[in-house]
RNA sequence: GGGGGAUUAGCUCAGUUGGUUAGAGCGUUUGCAUGACACGCAAGAGGUCACUGGUUCGAACCCAGUAUCUCCCACCA
């Protein structure tokens, strides 16, 4: 027997335990089962627990055990990231505590820091996931900075290195002055800033005293300007190209060039050129010939080139002294407010710096593959709009930049042969062991993108490329992997660099090499793809990509730390349990829109929990006598000829809602599933069947009992396991765990079923939706006159055609559901109020009846009643619709049409009937 | 500038192929210690489905436009 109430905390800590003890969630091969694979998107180890991971895992744990009940043989690949920029960070910022830099430490005793960080922080969250329930094979937990997937992310930048998609270059990139690296285009989000637009006189040397006015937003780069650049075909200033101005600070005389890309109604049409800081401008630059002149550093300073007033200066406050010297040496003409959007550096928080650099960078393969996976539906992403968004992305992608200025992460494989030109790819060595000779070899300073490694996640996981780690993990067993799980936010920087990936590295088993050979040096080339359909199908990491929303607070505002408005999820758990936190979140959440998250829905997940557990606890109070073991032998108890209309219409119902519960579940509708089954367990079985139960307990209607509590344990299961798994072992459903019974499916329960005899089951169902109709209706009558819901009354009633069989089978329960002993047939109209319905017209027997009040009220009934009659009679005189609507649609008009009148006739009979009282 | 999403009850949201009189939870009103459950039961109130047109026998749903909110991409210096 079960406690009393229901207290989620030490039920789920048993559990989970148990779960673990027993070594439930370790991958298992078995050949005779179809497998299927979760990769968890790996949550960064300076990480903390928020909503957005609760919903992410909780839809992967769902999709793990519902895999698992249909006979699947699960893996669900738990692991970290090693959160390069962000780790490093906190470690920095521990150092200047102590007023340290990382230079101070140097490299190798600031990543043992580092190290240190992390095994200390690191599992931290994974221990949190646990509290939740989730289903992770543990003994596949891989980290980013594993030493095997280190490995591989090493193997995966060589190959890239030696089939040329990875080169070293100089080019513009997103500086963050703040973290001193560069950053990847996906790490820059714009922000609207509000600006100042500075108009800046540059006198004309060829013509003293005329001044040519640029507008610019960045008075502080000044000093790196090599030219103004006006449009060619600009009236205005046509004579002076070819002429020269000054540049007003470090005062020094440059050209004034032409060129097409000058928007001519953009400020005064002039546009000051500076090479340095400006991508643009750099072309520009190039096309004209001009020198360089760079005057910001890396650290965001003024150098020495932009004059000793200001050199050392951080650029913002450069700018504004800049601003003020112009003004201070009338060189300004004016300054206007301007909004603008300009680019800030996602970790760090401030404008990123444009800024030439030399640079790896990876030139994406595989993109048309990669488009043709998601266009053929081979991949296929939930819901299916964000295909348009990774379309896009793929349409205009441009190189990568893959280095980063950083310590913390996996540091390229490539050395420099000491002493001699470091630019010359002859003096380089690429490999992943490293030269023979190290001491004559210096390795590259730099470190990859943290992005890099996630795009082999469900590579290495698997043990990629060690053939023997891939033979352990069940590499050709569990992948591709099934569905992901993750957020759109990631689409770029994760989702779509797997896709490209696995479809570049995954050439195979034995004919490997011969596959290499097809893949051409440069696969950018316009829309051709050189994988054959068969070869992309086998090489893509998923099948699905489910994109959770966008957990959002009740104002609608991202969840963040500094906002301080996302809860803690473990101290939710501890109120609602994790089983409560799980299906209040589903049931919310994930149709793929932003959610607004409220604590009422996971107080509704408890609530849900605990009404389980209180059916249970009236079913175990009735005797627990009988097999529970199978399903088998439960329906082996029920008797057959003791089925009365409610039973089978109830295992009927139990039978639709399985097949709806399977439609929503397959089509990842997972808000809709668990709205099919609250329904049915609530309204249906608890607020109807036990209820209707009650006056007719015996062996029969318990085996029924059984059944129902039974069959919603394991579909309720994936979204509350601990409760069920409780449930399940204390009511002696089985003897092996909950994770380990397969789910009986609509068709498979159809069979059981036949033996109950549920053809026609609509009409049953029917009948008792009639009989409801009637409950309810006497109800509210007796709420309408005072009387208390539990108070004998007496109850007449005048029954039409068929109404007075269905009363007569069902008269027990009615006059149970009622509290009443008095419920009579009666064949004339009675001078009592009254209600009437299909079945026909029911009357309360009250002493202080209120004539005028029921005479207003039913003459309100029979003007609603008109007034649907005429809406029918209307649409059968329309011969378009006759014609036209499906036979059933009208069919079902005439038989409301002669409903309606029928009722009206009965009310307008009660209603003469009153009025005789009177008169 | 380009693209996506949203607009349904006081609040949060369902409403998947257009078909009777639009649903749920929360909140709210009223009654109830009735055999599991007051984290409950029962009965009620509450809606111009953003707006304007169109298609259709029939529109919350399809189409066009408008308004408001929101997200993503681009970046005009």
């Amino acid at each position: 027997m079960i406690e009393v109430s229901y207290s989620p905390a030490d039920l789920e800590r048993k559990w989970y335990e148990k779960w673990l003890e027993n070594d439930l969630f370790t991958r298992k091969i078995s050949k005779e089962k179809s497998s299927y694979t979760i990769l968890i998107p790996p949550p960064n180890v300076t990480g903390i627990l928020h909503m957005g991971h609760i919903l992410n895992n909780t839809l992967q744990d769902v999709l793990i055990r519902r895999a698992r009940q249909k006979n699947r043989s699960t893996f669900w690949i738990p692991g970290t990231d090693h959160a390069g920029i962000s780790l490093q960070i906190k470690v920095e910022k521990e150092l200047a505590k102590e007023g340290k830099t990382r230079r101070d430490i140097g490299r190798e005793t600031f990543l043992e820091r580092a190290k240190n960080w992390r095994d200390h922080n690191g599992n931290i969250i994974l221990e949190q996931l646990k509290k939740l329930g989730v289903s992770c094979d543990w003994s596949a937990v891989k980290h980013t900075l594993d030493p095997d997937y280190s490995r591989a992310v090493l193997s995966f930048f060589v190959e890239l290195y030696r089939q040329g998609y990875i080169y070293k270059g100089l080019k513009f990139i997103n500086w963050c002055p703040v973290s001193m690296t560069a950053l990847s285009d996906e790490e820059v989000f714009m922000q609207q800033q509000n600006s100042i637009l500075y108009y800046v006189k540059y006198e004309i040397v060829e013509r003293p005293g005329e001044f040519l006015v640029v507008a610019t937003t960045r008075p502080e780069t000044i000093m790196g300007d090599v030219a103004v650049a006006v449009h060619p075909s600009d009236e205005r200033y046509r004579s002076l190209i070819g002429l020269h101005c000054w540049r007003p600070i470090v005062r020094e005389s440059i050209p004034i060039v032409a060129d097409e890309v000058i928007l001519r109604d953009f400020g005064t049409g002039v546009l000051k050129v500076t090479p340095a800081h400006d991508p643009i401008d750099f072309e520009i630059g190039q096309r004209h010939g001009l020198a360089t002149i760079s005057v910001i550093d890396r650290d965001g300073r003024l150098n020495a080139s932009a004059g000793p007033e200001f050199q050392g200066m951080d650029r913002m406050e450069a700018r504004r002294e800049v601003g003020e010297y112009l003004r201070a040496n009338d060189l300004l003409l004016r300054e206007e407010a301007y909004v603008n959007n300009v680019g800030f550096s996602e970790r760090a928080g401030v404008p990123i710096e444009p800024m030439l650099s030399e640079q790896w960078f990876l030139k994406y393969p595989c993109v048309e593959e990669a488009k043709m996976a998601i266009r053929k539906g081979m991949i296929h992403f939930r819901p299916e709009r964000w295909e348009k968004t990774y379309m896009h992305w793929l349409d205009h992608i441009k190189d990568w930049c893959i280095s980063r200025q950083l310590w913390w992460g996996h540091r390229i494989p490539v050395w420099y042969r000491k002493g001699v030109d470091r630019k010359d790819p002859q003096n380089w060595h690429v490999s992943v062991e490293g030269p023979g000779d190290p001491e004559n070899w210096e390795q590259d300073e730099d470190v990859l993108d943290t992005w890099f490694s996630s795009a082999i996640w469900p590579l290495g996981t698997l043990g990629w490329p060690d053939r023997e780690a891939m033979e352990r993990m069940g590499f050709d067993y569990f992948y591709p992997t099934a569905d992901l799980v993750t957020g759109p936010d990631i689409i770029f920087f994760w989702v779509a660099r797997m896709i490209m990936a696995g479809l570049h590295l995954l050439d195979g088993g034995e004919n490997s090499s011969q596959n290499r050979k097809n893949i051409p040096q440069n696969t950018g080339s316009q829309g051709k793809t050189t994988l054959s359909v068969e070869e992309i199908q086998r090489r893509i990491p998923f099948r699905n990509v489910y994109f959770t929303g966008i957990i959002r607070d009740h104002l609608g505002r991202k969840m963040s730390k500094s906002l301080g408005n996302s809860p803690d999820p473990l101290e939710l758990i501890g109120k609602y349990g994790a089983d409560g936190v799980r299906l209040g979140l589903l049931s919310m959440a994930p149709n793929g829109q932003d959610i607004l998250f409220s604590e009422d829905r996971l107080a509704q997940g408890k609530r849900l929990c605990t009404k389980l557990w209180n059916s249970f606890r009236f079913r175990q109070r009735n005797g627990m006598e009988g097999d529970h073991h199978s399903l088998e032998a439960i329906i082996g108890r029920i008797g057959v000829g003791a089925l009365e209309v409610e039973d089978r219409a109830i295992l009927g119902k139990l039978l639709i809602t399985v097949k709806e519960f399977e439609k929503a579940m397959d089509g990842y509708e997972f808000n809709r599933a668990v709205q099919i089954l609250y329904a049915f367990f609530w309204n249906h079985y608890c607020d109807w069947y036990i209820e209707i139960s009650k006056s007719r307990i015996d062996a029969t209607v318990l085996a029924i009992h059984d059944l129902i509590l039974r069959q919603l344990l394991l579909l309720f299961h994936p979204f509350i396991p601990f409760v069920t798994e409780e449930l399940w072992q204390d009511h002696g459903f089985g003897t092996k765990f909950l994770w380990d019974e397969l789910l009986e499916s609509g068709d498979q329960l159809e069979k059981y079923f036949e033996k109950f005899n549920l053809k026609g089951v609509g009409r049953l169902i029917e009948e008792i939706e009639f009989v409801q109709e009637l409950i309810v209706t006497a109800r509210g009558m007796k709420a309408q006159y005072g009387l208390s819901s539990n108070r004998d009354v007496q109850f007449y009633f005048k029954a039409e055609a068929e109404g007075e069989a269905i009363i007569r089978r069902h008269i027990k329960s009615i006059k149970h559901l009622l509290g009443t002993k008095h419920f009579e047939q009666t064949d004339g109209t009675l001078q009592l109020p009254a209600n009437v319905m299909a079945l026909g017209s029911l009357y309360i027997h009250t002493a202080n009846l209120d004539i005028e009040g029921e005479r207003k009220r039913l003459r309100q009934e029979i003007e609603h009643l008109e007034r649907l009659i005429e809406i029918n009679r209307k649409k059968l005189h329309n011969e378009n619709f006759l014609v036209r609507a499906p036979g059933e649609v009208v069919e079902g008009v005439r038989r409301l049409l002669s409903e309606n009148i029928g009722k009206k006739e009965n009310l307008e009979g009660i209603l003469m009937k009153l009025s005789l009282i009177e008169s």
